[in-house]
DNA sequence: TGCTTCGTACGATACCCATCGTAGTAAGCC
DNA sequence: GGCTTACTACGATGGGTATCGTACGAAGCA
């Protein structure tokens, strides 16, 4: 018996260890051990979610989630970050009531170097080989 | 049961697909301008095909289905070389018995520089930083 | 103290997909 | 012709996941 693909996320449903902070807003990151290569992927494979790294890409800092015009409904728009949080592609934290995110672009860089940038370089490359957007 | 008429509807799937075919056991493949970014990073996404990739990069030639020695059943397999195959990460065609595999690392490259080259070596850092295998 | 903005949790739904076993085709060999 | 090897199609199954609407919470503002 095998054990039936991968666990998406590596085995932080969404309540880790957080829990000992008073109501404080607090997010769960991976660390950087905790980073797999195909949890990455996969969260890029996702065409709404590649977008919103690529937009993530070109900002300088961190983005609100309401920055991103998405045709999709909120809840939904909630669900994209998260992957996209707990594969370690990207850092949330809560400006007011604001939630910001960010590219974890020097701990991508690191554990798998180059990639991110070919990531961006292709989507970009399609971008243009397709009618752009 | 013995005379049960199979390849009929078999060939009915397949014969739109068109392409001058000397021979009736020819694969669909995706052509270049059909591969599409998402798709590929999907295909990765999965640690068996991960697995079946890398071993397909550092064969000098086309493997068969049967070189791989992988946990899982024969229908799996199959179906996880056709997602490799669609998506347009391999290309495969029949010699006698078998089933031919290899990398289509010049249609790659050039679709999507540097993207292939950056994944196997993310996924080589990382089988060095865990237990390797 | 309300009201607004922004995001979350929850439950539901429908589709996607990795997996299997079974039964079948296709080519090669004895 | 039978036997073997290699792979496939089909149908089923169970878990993954993208989507939604609704109700809720937390921060900021009037």
């Amino acid at each position: 018996m095998r054990s039936r693909r991968y666990s998406t996320m590596n085995a932080m449903k969404w309540s880790p260890a957080v829990t000992a902070a008073t109501s404080t807003r607090e997010l769960a990151h991976p660390s950087c051990a905790e980073i797999r290569l195909e949890g990455v992927l996969h969260a890029l494979s996702d065409p709404l979610r590649l977008r919103i790294v690529r937009e993530l890409a070109v900002a300088d800092d961190a983005l609100s989630c309401s920055y991103f015009d998405l045709p999709i409904s909120k809840s939904t728009t909630t669900h994209h970050f998260r992957v996209l949080r707990e594969s370690g592609v990207i850092e949330q934290n809560y400006r007011g009531t604001a939630k910001m995110s960010g590219l974890r672009r020097e701990d991508l860089d690191r554990l798998f170097p180059g990639l991110l940038d070919s990531v961006l370089g292709a989507a970009a490359a399609q971008a243009a080989r397709l009618g752009d957007r």
